[in-house]
DNA sequence: CCTAACCCCTGCTTGC
DNA sequence: TGCAAGCAGGGGTTAG
């Protein structure tokens, strides 16, 4: 599930392998992740050509992230906007030897099967100079769309409406707090609509809000200032802590190179109902909010 | 304008 | 053992 963590951490380990390739070709093996988003997904051969066409021969400049989205910017201006949504994976396999997906095991090579790429949920794969870029997604949530140029992409309004990078220098308390206050209902939820600050997913939510001992049942307009600031603080120090650790690989997220993330470890309440509260010992609850499970400590969150 | 419910999809877990 | 229901959840879409 990868949220902003997962998906900086992403960014961050392609850079060094993509950036500078050639693209030699895009092989699309379901039409539909490149042609729309959202529900109803239909699959367009004018979009399928679009992607191949722009995307063949161009070199990757840069990536960069809004929210949970990456942005590929090739050499001509084009640009391949990719969201991982749920199960979604970019992983890179360079030609070297030093990749050769096998393990030893008792002496014998085994093939390892979750490593072996493509496999049956390789929905995209671009050839590159040096290596191999596979794009794999088991739900088929995810969707890579490629735009002309900047302003295309621009004028399709797929940022509108997001809140703030809580990695940003720009973000600071103040923005945080007039923007959380502008809006009602409950906490989780607007955490959950990026609306205020993007990147948290029901895994963040949880952690930010047992970091800042406020339940994330709260609603907006009960906070003080010292609750929300308590929550600013644990966003800005669990997300980047998150990435440097490479994010969490609860589902089947992986980094660019196909290893996992190490921040699960970190967790204290998501996936935990039941258990033990590390801070206070009680017994951590959960319950429904807006459709997403929620784990909290009743005791030592207020 | 808003919010809540539903839906996209497969695989793993749970219960009978 | 099998098989169905429940669950995982980002976020677009739709109904109200």
């Amino acid at each position: 599930m990868p949220e902003l963590p997962e998906v900086e951490a992403l960014r961050r380990g392609l850079l060094p392998l993509i950036v500078g390739q050639k693209i030699k070709k895009a092989e699309v093996k379901m039409p539909k992740l490149v042609s729309s988003k959202g529900t109803t997904r239909v699959s367009s051969d004018l979009k399928l050509q679009e992607f191949i066409q722009g995307t063949l021969g161009r070199t990757i400049e840069g990536i960069e992230r809004r929210a949970k989205n990456l942005i590929f910017s090739l050499n001509d201006g084009g640009i391949i906007l990719v969201h991982l949504k749920m199960t979604g994976q970019l992983v890179y396999k360079g030609k070297s030897g030093t990749d050769k997906q096998i393990s030893v095991s008792g002496g014998h090579p085994i093939e390892l099967s979750e490593n072996s790429l493509p496999n049956k949920h390789t929905y995209v794969i671009f050839n590159l100079e040096h290596g191999t870029l596979y794009y794999n997604d088991v739900r088929q949530f995810g969707y890579l769309l490629y735009f002309t140029d900047k302003k295309t992409l621009e004028s399709q309004k797929h940022f509108d409406g997001l809140g703030a990078e809580p990695l940003d220098k720009g973000f600071d308390f103040e923005l945080f707090y007039e923007k959380l206050k502008a809006k009602s209902g409950i906490l989780k939820k607007v955490f959950l609509d990026q609306t205020v600050v993007v990147g948290l997913g029901n895994i963040y939510a949880d952690e930010v809000c047992f970091d800042a001992m406020v339940k994330p049942l709260r609603s907006i307009n009960s906070l003080k200032k010292s609750e929300i600031k308590a929550l600013y603080e644990s966003i800005v120090k669990i997300l980047p802590k998150a990435v440097a650790m490479g994010g969490s690989s609860v589902s089947n997220y992986l980094l660019a190179d196909g290893s996992k993330g190490n921040y699960a470890r970190e967790h204290k309440v998501y996936g935990r109902a039941g258990q033990v509260c590390l801070r206070c010992g009680k017994t951590l609850q959960k319950t429904v909010l807006g459709g997403r499970t929620t784990v909290f400590c009743d005791n030592c969150q207020k």
